[in-house]
DNA sequence: TGCATAAAGTGCGATATCGCACTAAATAGT
DNA sequence: ACTATTTAGTGCGATATCGCACTTTATGCA
């Protein structure tokens, strides 16, 4: 019974979709008032990845418009979380780099999340997850690329 | 090697994030100006599930506040694609019913969607895809019941 | 029955998101 | 070297999203 395949990537997208929104919540309901999904995000990735990319390149890592990068970037330097430097290697361009304070957020958000995650891996194993993460990140690239071309 | 299982959580949102992100885009580049996901995921779940439920029923069924439940009938009623009755068992609620132009819209948009998923389903074949469904529905469920809590 | 509480829907305000178009700077092509 | 085109970032405007508070109706309880 090959059930009709366009039910199937609705259901995904369906479910996804809903991931997405219900897990940004409980993130964001750890957070302090202002603070979103998205500032949390970047800041994780400048210290996982390093920090010193420009606007554009986090833009694209997030798959986000640049304006959207922008604005998300400003609340971060509002409050001192990162620093946003001229590039000296393109005056157009800016350089984003991590302050003292925002690898203290960071941590801190990261603990405070702990207990939500611990309660998750209770009930969705980490195992269960990791299985999924190759294929989650197929789609994404597939989505991505479909995406430029 | 035990990875930090954190490490693994976030990874898992995150690609589910962008995931959701890009496959909204992707949708809505398809639909007529105005139109979001929002619009075409409640005139399908009314089609699916079957239609004539409270503003609130739909709410809940899509994980989203209520005024954000209210804001999207508005624009399908406007568009004349659903039609909302009052709710004779409850004065205070409504009842949501898809109209022949709902039928015809939402027919509509899932054939002038199938080129998308056509090519998606080369690089990502549905039984792939159908592999992940009851893990990712179990999360779905996990973080609900997890919100509701 | 009468009153307190809860629930359904919506108006309003705040803000995140994002497209468009602009400026300034780099790059390509002659 | 000069001009045309591309690129980085942002201001602006439109709108989706969502929290809060209010109205109206239902429900629970004495």
């Amino acid at each position: 019974m090959p059930e009709d395949p366009t039910r199937v990537y609705f259901s995904f997208f369906n479910e996804v979709g809903i991931i997405a929104q219900l897990s940004r919540a409980m993130f964001e309901a750890r957070m302090p008032e202002g603070m979103l999904l998205p500032h949390f995000s970047v800041l994780n990735h400048l210290i996982r990845v390093g920090d010193g990319a420009t606007p554009l390149k986090l833009a694209r890592a997030f798959q986000v418009p640049k304006t959207s990068m922008t604005h998300t970037l400003a609340g971060l330097e509002d409050r001192a979380l990162i620093r946003m430097a001229p590039n000296p290697k393109d005056a157009r361009s800016k350089c984003v780099w991590i302050t003292d304070a925002g690898r203290v957020f960071r941590d801190k958000a990261i603990a405070s999340l702990a207990p939500d995650i611990e309660r998750l891996a209770k009930a969705f194993p980490a195992g269960n997850l990791e299985a999924m993460l190759p294929s989650l990140e197929a789609m994404r690239k597939t989505l991505d690329e479909d995406r430029s071309a």
